[in-house]
RNA sequence: GAGGACGUAGCUCAGCCGGUAGAGCAGGGGCCUUUUAAGCCCAAGGUCGUGGGUUCGAGUCCCACCGUCCUCACCA
């Protein structure tokens, strides 16, 4: 007999011995008058009018001292203390222990139940706000274990914390129930979406949704995943981008356009990919990157400011200053910094000499703009604690980019870096369909040569450009990423509530 | 994809030079009417990730596989 089926068992026992005393095993409503939080904030006052509140949430702790017991209450605002008595909860003249409420709460209630109360508020000795409770209600059984981690209330250290990272994302329900720091992480990931769009919606932009299921994709150097519809008898693809379709809506004349939803990539997964991601993209008729370098930082930095009170904010072992200006550094300065070189007009054989002489590994059928990427990649990125703009990149690197004003070798493109890591990417897009053209037949060489994650030419957003693009700035912000930085983890799977992860072999599911 | 570390009770972890499995918490039985990581007493709980191998004997050594984490390579 294994353990856990001990354990499950003995949980239902109490959950039968409930029902056979005559409670509802999983009632349908329940009234509460406060959330653990308000009950909190307004216990002095509460306690004084001798009011009787009542709240719902989890057994969080419980402590039986025969006759009277404490435990803690935890719903989604926080945990109070809660106190029992036999001679106050039991009716008079009950004391079956097969019955009597004081004795189906000492013995038939875990951890972990859901359970509603009803009382006054007391004091206790030590100083520790309480429910006095008068009455308990059951409102469901928690039938598995849970881990246990005890907290201590003067300080707030917890033990034996739920804290295997493989369990805590295969059962994130549970990791949820018992580790208050990661409701956290979502809230604040929900608060900073939320901002994300008031501050879109408040500069003029419309919120729109385009498809998921493409029937060709772009917008992105990535592989897709297929699907495939029956009845239409035709394959699709999961959208890596939502740029082509929102472009298409500029030209329609919708003059700002965002969209705020999942992209997929069939790639590898890391410390800061998932197969599945957020992104917001958004677009802006009339205007170059230069709107959207200044829409970046004025979004971000006070999305870091309305969440954390501050612009500067912790991350990893050090902090990051989201306070504007932020840094700018040119593509090619930045790259002849390190490597005392201008590379701008470097050919293939040179770059490669560069790399070799700086230790940087390259694949053999790299062309010039993988060349660069690299040399960036490996050489400048890590340098960037503190947000920075990387401005004007070669033009190999950005098919879907506008030509430099000044420089026909680069594109008019910026990537936002902080915490090491990319957080948007922009551009002034490119409205003219015959260099739109042009370059999607240079993506198709680059297939034709290898590279898979090439984009694929596509006719029918080129019949769109010709209709007329008018000039247009857009940004892509990585959602998830921005998400890391605000809540200081460095794992994306922290901040996705349900990360793609390896099947496990020879377990049962639980 | 490569390298390294790890996988022992529901949870968090010990387990030495190979000798047959340990603790705390949770769970069970008692005691306890202001405790708070409650406490005290008793009893229970294990296919040591999976599969092979070496050995008289493997949680421990070797090999393969599965999973997680870290570093590196690639994409946001």
């Amino acid at each position: 007999m294994e353990a856990r089926d001990d354990l499950i068992r003995a949980r239902r026992d109490k959950l039968a011995k409930l029902v056979a005393a005559g409670v509802e095993s999983y009632p349908y409503r329940f009234e509460r008058t406060h959330r653990v939080a308000d009950l909190l904030a307004r216990f002095d006052e509460l306690r004084q009018a001798g009011e009787q509140v009542t709240i719902a949430g989890r057994v969080a702790a419980k402590r039986v001292m025969g006759k009277a017991s404490f435990a803690h209450v935890q719903d989604d605002s926080g945990r109070v203390q809660i106190y029992l008595r036999r001679d106050e909860i039991n009716p008079p003249g009950v004391s079956d222990p097969e019955t009597a409420p004081y004795s189906l709460f000492k013995t038939a209630i875990d951890l972990g139940d859901w359970i509603g109360v009803r009382g006054a508020l007391m004091v206790t000795k030590t100083g520790e706000r309480t429910l006095h409770v008068r009455e308990w209600t059951l409102l469901a059984k928690c039938i598995r274990p849970l881990p246990v981690v005890k907290e201590e209330a003067e300080t707030g250290r917890r033990y034996h914390e739920f804290s295997d990272p493989d369990e805590r994302y295969r059962n994130r329900a549970l990791d949820l129930v018992v580790n208050p720091d990661e409701r956290e992480v979502f809230r604040i990931r929900a608060r900073m979406i939320s901002l994300m769009r008031r501050y879109l919606d408040e500069a003029g932009f419309l919120e729109v949704e385009t498809p998921v299921l493409q029937p060709l994709y772009g917008g992105g150097s990535a592989r897709p995943f297929t699907t495939h519809h029956n009845q239409l008898h035709k394959d699709l693809y999961l959208r890596i981008a939502d740029e082509l379709y929102l472009k298409r809506l500029i030209v329609g004349g919708l003059d700002r356009v965002y969209e705020i939803s999942k992209d997929f990539r069939n790639e590898g997964v890391d410390r800061i990919h998932n197969p599945e991601f957020t992104m917001m993209e958004c677009y802006a008729a009339f205007a170059d990157y230069t709107f959207m370098l200044e829409l970046v930082e004025r979004i971000v930095s006070g999305i870091v400011g309305d969440i954390h009170g501050t612009r500067e904010i912790r991350y990893g072992g050090g902090s990051l200053d989201f306070t504007p200006p932020w840094p700018r550094v040119r593509f090619f300065d930045a790259l002849a910094e390190k490597t005392g070189r201008a590379l701008i007009d470097a050919d293939l054989s040179e770059l490669r000499a560069v790399a070799d002489e700086f230790g940087v590994e390259v694949p053999d059928n790299a062309g010039r703009g993988k060349l660069l990427d690299e040399l960036f990649g490996e050489l400048v990125e890590p340098g960037f604690d503190r947000p920075t703009f990387v401005i004007d990149y070669p033009i190999e690197l950005s098919p879907l980019a506008k030509r430099h004003r000044h420089d026909p070798r680069l594109v008019e493109r910026f990537e936002a870096i902080a915490g090491g890591c990319e957080i948007a990417n922009a551009f002034s897009e490119l409205n003219d369909p015959d260099d739109q053209r042009a370059r999607f037949e240079e993506q198709q060489r680059l297939r034709g040569a290898g590279d898979e994650e090439a984009m694929p030419l596509d006719d029918d957003y080129l019949a769109a450009l010709e209709l007329g693009l008018p000039p247009t700035a857009g940004l892509g912000v990585g959602v998830d990423r921005l998400a890391m930085l605000l809540t200081n983890r460095s794992s994306i799977r922290d901040v996705i509530l349900f990360p793609l992860l390896r099947d496990r072999d020879g377990e049962d599911e639980r």
